[in-house]
Parts: C-alpha cells; structure tokens; sequence
DNA sequence: TTTGTTTTTTGACATAAGTCAAAAATTATG
DNA sequence: CATAATTTTTGACTTATGTCAAAAAACAAA
C-alpha cells in the first residue's frame, strides 16, 4: 500500500484526506503465475494497481494469441474499454510471474472522485500520460518497420524483453515469431 | 458558441456555474482552407473546438507527408503532446476546408479546471473517450490488413471518405496511395 | 470550352514480412 | 541426470504492400 501511495504522490501531489480516503479503497490481491486476472467476454469492473509482478493483456484472432500489452510494478492496469464502457471485455488477462495487485471497483473510485477534485485531477493527468504513451505506439506500429519497432523496445522498455518470452513480444510488436527471431540474429 | 456549450453538455451535464464561465473562455477564430493552424517546431498553446470545418494533423517522414488524423464537426482538437507536455509539435495542423474554432489556451483550461470540479471531470470523461478511440486505431494499425483497415474506414467513419482527397487518407490508414486505389477497385 | 493543375489509377517490379514445417536450444520435471 | 515440454531459430516458399513512372481522370480557372 505504501507503494501505491508514494507512486501517485510522485504523479500528482494529493491532499490529505484524499489520500487517507484512498488508503480504504483498494484491497490486496495475490495471484500465482499464469493465472488469469479477467477472462474474455465477462466486464471488468475493477482497476488494478500492480505493486509487483508481471502480466499481460491478450486476445484470440484466428486461433492465434495476440499480446498487445503489458503491465510492470507500479503500472495501473485494467481491460481499459470494458471498464470504461462497461461491456464484455474482448481480453483477457493473465498473470506473467506471482504478483501483488491492489484492486478498486468502479463504483468505489467513482466515489472517490465524487468527493475529491483532486482525485479526480490525479486521474485526469494520468490519462494524459498514457494517451500520449499509446499515441506513440500507434505512430510506431502504423508507420515504422519491424526492425525500427523492435530498437525502440530495446531503447525504451529493455524490462520487457528480460521478462516476457519472445513469442509474446513479436505480437506486442505486431510481427511473427519467427521475423522477430530473423531481426535478432542479424542485429 | 451555442454548439460547443450544447456538444460539451450531450457528453457531461455542466454546472450553471461551470457553463456560465466557459463561455468566456473560448475565442472565436476563422480559418480558410489551407491555412494551418499550427506548425511544427512550435509549441500548441491551444485547445481548440471545431465548429465548422474540417482539418488534418500531419508530419513528414522522409520527405513525405504523413496525416495521421483528421478533424470535424464537434471534435476538440490540438497537437495533444505538444498541448500536454509544452514540447514543439512534431505535426502540423492545416485547415482542409475553411472553418470556425473555438479555442481556449492552457493558462485559461487550467483555471477553469481548478475552478470548477465538474470542468475537470468532464476532461477525464472526454479523455476516457479519445483513449478508446486510439485503442481501436491502434489495434486495426497493426493487427489488420489494408482492405480491412479501409474497410473499417468505410462503416465508421464514411464521412472522412467524402471530404478528404484520397492521398490523406492512404496515409492516415498507414498504406501508400497506391495500394488504397487498388483495394478500391477490387472491392 | 480549352488549358492547366491536381488527384487517382494502372503497370512493372522490388521487398518486407508472413506461413508452415522442422531442427536446435533452452527450461522444466520425474 | 535423463527425458519431456517449451521456446527459439532456421529454411524454403508465398503474399501483401511498397516504389517509381506514366497514363487517365477529375477538377479548376481563364
């Protein structure tokens, strides 16, 4: 818990009672290696603060698995569309290594940012982060190269390759397997 | 002025308070077509509203023109990295028809923000929903192919076919001008 | 209209990346 | 440690898409 609230002291700078009032909020979770945080199909209703550990968001498209994200230690995550929206969650989610979670519902953080402008401003700036992170991925996926995509990993988030086998990293990346394999060998 | 207070109150219902303040806020400008409104190396200062019109984000690489985005009728644009981190825009902004905006600078979006919690909710529900629109670009980008991605383009956004000359739109769907008018012709 | 400009299409060819299958290497387990 | 299971690499071949150049079509202006 002290984890959560220094790394979102470190994002926005929160008020007294909004962070006592968070400390009540989120409750721990432990989960073992390859288990599933959220299966496809069912509604996430909870936002994920991961203190430790390592997981990944995935779905199927023609029988093949498709990573498309992963979370570390200190990453907020959830099947974002499904907890927005509230529809069935077309990922699912599943444990990396054992790890350590902190989990809110929706309707409690909705209640958190009833009460607190600031909790609300917290939330509010950290969409800005990860709308400008996933902004650049776009810009990487549609309009750079395999090869260029797979520098970019090394240059700007080296922790996923020691973490996370190969074939969950070419389809992170958006290429086969194998031609993740071919660029490695020629670099 | 009346269209963007009843577009803002059709996503998030606004205080009177909150309304009445917002309506000094924003400063009408004219733009005619071709004009840009922003260019790169500068720093986007603004938010703006569109009204009337529409308009496209591009940058270059290697000596071409890549939009990534367009804008119309009702959408709240801005070169969003440039606008959230204060860095020089790496796109430019160019008006593909001659419009009318409305635009707010961050110094007054700020103030507001701070002023009113209901302003500051009503951003991080506006945010919530341009991050799924990017998700979803961002997984056609690199998970579909280019007759997909343009067919996509045709069920969902069709209005972007009838208003934008076919070269923009090759690019914003990540595919050169050539291959786009062959998938056209075979469809 | 006629002429010039811009946009779109077509053709020929090049290349990045995918697919399928098998071998090699690595990691897990009895 | 030996065997099984998983992960990664390699090889041969296919395919989608890109590139460059030119023709055709559409649009704009005189």
């Amino acid at each position: 818990m002290q984890q959560l609230l220094s790394h979102i002291n470190a994002y926005y700078r929160l008020s007294a009672e909004a962070e006592n009032a968070l400390q009540y909020c989120f409750t721990e979770i432990t989960l073992n290696k390859n288990e599933l945080l959220l299966i496809q199909g069912n509604v996430c209703r909870h936002l994920y603060f991961l203190e430790k550990g390592a997981l990944r968001g995935f779905y199927n498209l023609d029988g093949k698995e498709i990573t498309h994200w992963f979370g570390f230690e200190n990453d907020f995550v959830t099947s974002f569309h499904s907890f927005i929206t509230g529809e069935p969650a077309v990922e699912n989610i599943q444990l990396l290594e054992g790890s350590i979670l902190w989990a809110i519902s929706k309707e409690t953080l909705n209640t958190l940012l009833d009460t607190h402008h600031d909790m609300e401003r917290l939330l509010r700036i950290a969409y800005e982060k990860y709308y400008i992170r996933l902004e650049e991925r776009f810009v990487n996926a549609q309009f750079k190269t395999a090869k260029e995509r797979y520098e970019e990993l090394i240059l700007q988030t080296p922790h996923i390759l020691e973490r996370v086998p190969l074939g969950f990293i070419a389809s992170y990346l958006g290429i086969s397997q194998e031609t993740l394999s071919r660029i490695r060998s020629r670099l």
